[in-house]
DNA sequence: CAAGTTACATACAGGTCGGACTGTATAATA
DNA sequence: TATTATACAGTCCGACCTGTATGTAACTTG
């Protein structure tokens, strides 16, 4: 996915794209986004610990002075790119809530559109080593508590929106999707140990949980109101 | 817990403890334990990044020396101490499986005992460190895939032969058993980003999800048939 | 267009880690 | 008791990582 990175800067002869006189806060942004998504690749494929700078700025193709300058230590780099995770699984979900009808087997399909968003997904991946790392880093931990506690503050109000309990004895969506949440990044921690037959069985399994306790409101069409601002993309 | 690591061989006089002729096997299994319980100790309290071969030899309080003469690559001390874990986590699972009386109210004791077993506990945190590395490492991935494999082998005799499903749409108690195990791991791994109350209300839905799904068999006195032998203790 | 600010490049310094290496004490063996 | 094997101690070295310091190019502004 973030493979992809433009291809500009590669410091070669750049004869088909002149120099275009970038402004500087676009050249800012594209940097920043550069060092980004390579820290978060990174961070999935080759784990926290061997997410150094040096490895970071040669996936991005730039040099160490470029990091350096809008990162002035490594932690920054580490919670910007906290905050892009983040940032881009409200979206992700959001789209996910979005694209549900009104039908009740779409309950399945949001299920696994969830799934398919975190099981051995790189960006979920990059999250989990964040997590993992945050329980002996206070200053990650903190941020990552702040970000996730916005994030359920925000998911509330469209979860309540589309979904609504089966009866009075089943949990309520909210719980519902915790829940779902919880066993994802169970499975997200410990897939890679367990049979592939074994993880798809615990996704049927979490399916048949939730269409015990949860269904689609009926007629519903609109969209749930938009939360107030998220993350602040420029800090 | 295992910061009381005997006291002996603290380098100041050792008047108390006379040098007790110990055998060479007594030794090599003392020191490696120490070195074990050292590892797991540092793991769950710094991360894997920090524990380094330094760390681990200065908190046994032995040289680096006793360290490469027992193991002679980092990877080997881990994979011990991998080991190590698995077979006292199978241990301690096993006396809560035997703590399981006739009464269906016992459901909730085991789940809280698992609980208690996996959440913020320094074993199981340890654990966590190493799945997420073995997610970039192979070597310890699949020591890891292994160990857990055989651990689900020993643990489907005792889960069937305690628990059955409440009716024919009930999930099965092995899968259950997966499930708990999955929304645990999930919690250990994201819990310290939740706040309190919210683990708590997960626990208590993971409760009422097993107890709508399996139920303590009635009857049941005799402790399951005994597995074949498990992890080697001394490879 | 000149001065000043921002963006980036490169080299260096202090520190740490893991593995190799050498030396010493203790136990097993003949 | 002499010899050998095992257990342990302490040091050194190359590799690497982060932060820093200095120099150059690009953009902005008056």
């Amino acid at each position: 996915m973030s493979s992809a990175i433009n291809a500009r800067q590669a410091k070669p002869d750049e004869l088909d794209s002149p120099p275009q006189k970038r402004t500087q806060e676009e050249r800012s942004a594209d940097m920043r986004k550069r060092l980004i998504q390579a820290t978060v690749a990174n961070l999935a494929e080759q784990g926290y610990a061997a997410t150094t700078l040096s490895s970071i700025v040669r996936r991005a193709g730039v040099s160490r002075g470029a990091q350096v300058h809008h990162y002035a230590t490594k932690t920054d780099l580490i919670l910007d790119s906290a905050r892009y995770l983040l940032n881009q699984t409200y979206r992700q979900l959001g789209d996910v809530l979005l694209g549900i009808g009104d039908e009740n087997d779409r309950l399945r399909a949001l299920v696994d559109a969830s799934v398919n968003l975190i099981v051995d997904q790189p960006a979920a991946t990059a999250f989990m080593e964040l997590v993992v790392t945050g329980r002996h880093d206070a200053d990650l931990a903190s941020a990552l508590q702040s970000l996730t506690a916005q994030l359920a503050v925000v998911m509330r109000g469209p979860v309540d929106h589309y979904f609504e309990a089966v009866d009075e004895n089943s949990e309520s969506p909210i719980n519902m999707f915790g829940t779902l949440l919880v066993q994802l990044t169970g499975l997200s921690a410990a897939g890679s140990l367990l049979p592939e037959k074994v993880v798809k069985a615990q996704i049927d399994s979490i399916y048949r949980q939730i269409q015990r306790n949860i269904r689609v409101r009926p007629g519903v069409k609109q969209p749930p109101p938009p939360p107030r601002l998220f993350l602040s993309e420029t800090p």
